[in-house]
Order: structure tokens, then sequence, then C-alpha cells
DNA sequence: ATATAACTAGGGGTATTCCCCCAATAAAAT
DNA sequence: ATTTTATTGGGGGAATACCCCTAGTTATAT
């Protein structure tokens, strides 16, 4: 390896940054260009500087790691993520793998993982720790489940429809949905029972469930 | 000082173990003596060898940061203890300041200030990053006020409440709830306006919302 | 252009939820 | 031992949701 591997480590705890910075000087290849406490400094860094590789912790203030994640994607192409968390939570995990991370590991690896992992995300593959990738299977599993039980999808949802079942969450009766949107009771009644055959629900339980698992109005 | 910190690192975290471990390695006054990962270990290795102080993560596998610490001062009194967190979380540090522990410092304190804890702990003095005094203040003062705040506080839902929760979130009728538990419609109907009660809900769209929200049913 | 889907709205009726009141028994906490 | 909470159950009524039907207008896609 000729050059060096330009590393900038985001993580909202100084010690674990300085633990990381005395971990990675030891190593000639690696070079670690910056340190960011916080979302929005990870955004200002690579507009001034370039990075091979963020080390980007999950859970960071301001702006968390996802949304990071989603910009460095966008905007920086060359800048590769290696997503670093103390939780190996499935909804963590797979979710910034769905917004552009190369790769994901604990806070819990070892010295010699972390340097395995830096490079092998550098070199354009991808690192998972061990527990992650169970993880990550198991997510995989309960995501085929929730596909069969649902019976085939949902229809696509319009977006009048997609008005109404916001409301009927945030527990709107029908009629005050009626006059938030100015429109009559019967026609709120009407998207309503679209709801119910399209989501394949008994009740407003259903409706609020199935939206929920789907994520039906992110 | 004539003679080193004999130092005992517990975190499960390896990563983080390590980090310390650079940075402590680099003091002639200090010196890590072992290295332990859960609860148990703490106590195993200070049966057979001594340390001045130990750096205990609140949050250990196994058997927790308080525990440990119970047993250290009672069994070790010579072993000073330096509790360290990811939290700043009140209930933490009073807790674990009431059983023993001479310090409190939270994992994003620097590098400068995890040495100045360590010798001041070391003196047999107490040491406390400024965040956890704060902490401390703000809970001698509010001790008593309720926590209205708290937006997601759900008080606790019974065993029978949480069967009806279930059923309704899969979209059972009051009737099919109350063939299904062999209690009466009315039953069925009391545990359901207790719900709507305690969870401050309007109606079964709430319910069911808020059910998902907190993962009620887990 | 001509289906297809979406948005609108009504009549009429049944089912279900939600609300108030109440109260006995059992279990658990103080 | 006493209080509180949980579980059970009821009467009655108002509000809401759900179901059947039809049907005109307006986008949208083929």
């Amino acid at each position: 390896m000729e050059e060096t591997i330009k590393v900038l480590v985001a993580d909202d705890h100084t010690m674990f940054v300085d633990g990381i910075d005395s971990i990675l000087k030891d190593e000639k290849d690696i070079e670690v260009v910056g340190r960011c406490y916080d979302g929005p400094s990870v955004i200002e860094f690579l507009k001034k500087e370039s990075a091979d590789l963020v080390l980007l912790d999950v859970n960071l203030p301001e702006m968390n790691g996802i949304e990071v994640c989603k910009i460095v994607n966008k905007d920086f192409k060359d800048t590769k993520i290696l997503a670093i968390s103390m939780f190996n939570e499935e909804s963590f995990v797979t979710e910034i793998l769905n917004h552009g991370a190369e790769g994901y590991i604990l806070k819990n690896t070892g010295r010699e993982e972390l340097l395995t992992a830096i490079r092998t995300v550098n070199d354009g593959k991808t690192y998972f720790s061990k527990d992650v990738t169970q993880t990550i299977m198991k997510s995989l599993m309960k995501s085929r489940k929730a596909s069969n039980s649902t019976k085939g999808f949902i229809p696509k949802i319009s977006r009048r429809e997609k008005e109404v079942l916001k409301l009927i969450v945030e527990e709107f009766t029908t009629q005050e949905i009626a006059k938030e949107l100015f429109i009559s009771l019967k026609t709120v009644e009407s998207h309503r029972s679209s709801l119910l055959a399209k989501m394949n629900a008994r009740n407003t339980a259903g409706l609020v469930r199935i939206t929920m698992e789907n994520k039906l109005l992110d």
C-alpha cells in the first residue's frame, strides 16, 4: 500500500475518539485527518478536506448517523462509510446499511478487527462484525416472514388516502378528518373503506398496525 | 510521585479498553495491570493481584457496576473505584456513588481529564466530570417533582391488560377478545378504557400507535 | 381517446367503540 | 392490618366506525 488511508473519526465521545486515535496512529498506512463530534461537522469537514473513509458513530448528536450517511453518499461519493455503534440493534444496522454504509462494526470490536475493517472497506469491499452478520441474518428472516404474513404487499396508497391514514394514526375521528381536509364525512368514510380493503385490515387497529409495521407514512 | 498507580480497566467494549490502554501507557506514573470484560472477572482479578484503582464501567454484563462496587468496597478497601459510563443518567450516578465509588466520569471525557480523574481519585479525593456534577445538582433540586415532561411515560400495564392490548392490535373486536379470554364483554370494555386512560389515548388508533412506538408487547 | 384509478359524496343500516355510572372479589403492596 | 391495584362484571346511552349500495367529476395512464 503506497498511499495512506485518510480517516475521519466521527463520534461524540471524546475519550473514544482519543482511543481510536491512539490505535490508528501506530499504523503507517492509516492517517486520522480529522475528528468530529457531531453530524454537521462531518459534512463541514468533507466540504473543505477529503477523506477516504469516515468512521461514523450511528448515534451522533444534532444529526444522526443515518442522515450523515445519506448526505455523504450523495455529495461525497469517493468517501466510504464504516459505521460503528455501541448497539447491535437490528433497526440501526439495517437502516444505515440501506443508506450506503459499507461496513458496520461494534464498539466492543478489538484493535485488530478495527484495522481489518478499515482496510477492507477502503478496498471497496464490505465488512461486518460477526455479531452484526448474525443480526442482519435475523432481520432478513423476519422481513421474509413479515412479507409472507401480509400476503403479498400493500397496493399503492394514493396521496389523499395517505393524508387520511396519517390523521387516523394521529387519533383523529372521521369527523375531525373531514374538517381538517375540508371534505365531507362520507368522503372520508369512503377513503377509510378503501384503506381497509387495500391494506386487508378489519378495523382501525389493523390500519394503524400495518401502517407502523410497513412505515407507510415515511 | 514515586510509585506507579496500578489501574484495572473493566469495560465490556474491547475497543474502549484498547483506547484507554493506549492513553495510559504513555503515562509514567500509571500502569494498567489488568483488563476485565465483565463484573465477576474484576472480583477474580482482585483476589489474585492488587490494584490501586478500578476504572469501572457502570453497565457491565453478568454483574453490573453497582454490584461490583459494593463487593470491592467491602472486600478490597484499598482499591478505589472510578466509575465510568456512556450515560449521564441520574439514577446510575447517584446509585453507584452511594455504593462507594470515589469518582464518576463520562466516556466523552477527554484524555487529560481522564488522567486528572485517575490521579485525583488515587490521592483519596473524589472526582466528578462537570456534566456529572450538574446532574447531581439537578437531582437534588427536583428530587420530588414528578416527571411530567417525560413525553413517553406510560404507567405500568397489567398482565391482563397486555393480553387484551395484544388482541386489539391483532384486530380482534371486543366480542372476540371476550371469547378468546373467556371473560365478559364488559370486562374487556373495562380493560379497554383502562388502557385508553393509562396510555392517554383517545381511541383504538392511539392504543395501537403507542403500543408500536413503545414496543409494549415485546 | 378511452379506459383506469382517484376524489368526491350521498342514503341507510348495523356493529363497535367509547363514555358515564356502578360494585364485588382477589391479589399485592404498604 | 390496611390500603391500593387488578380483575371481574353490569346497565344504559352517545359517538364512531364499518358495510352495503350508487354515482358524478377529475386526473392519469395506455
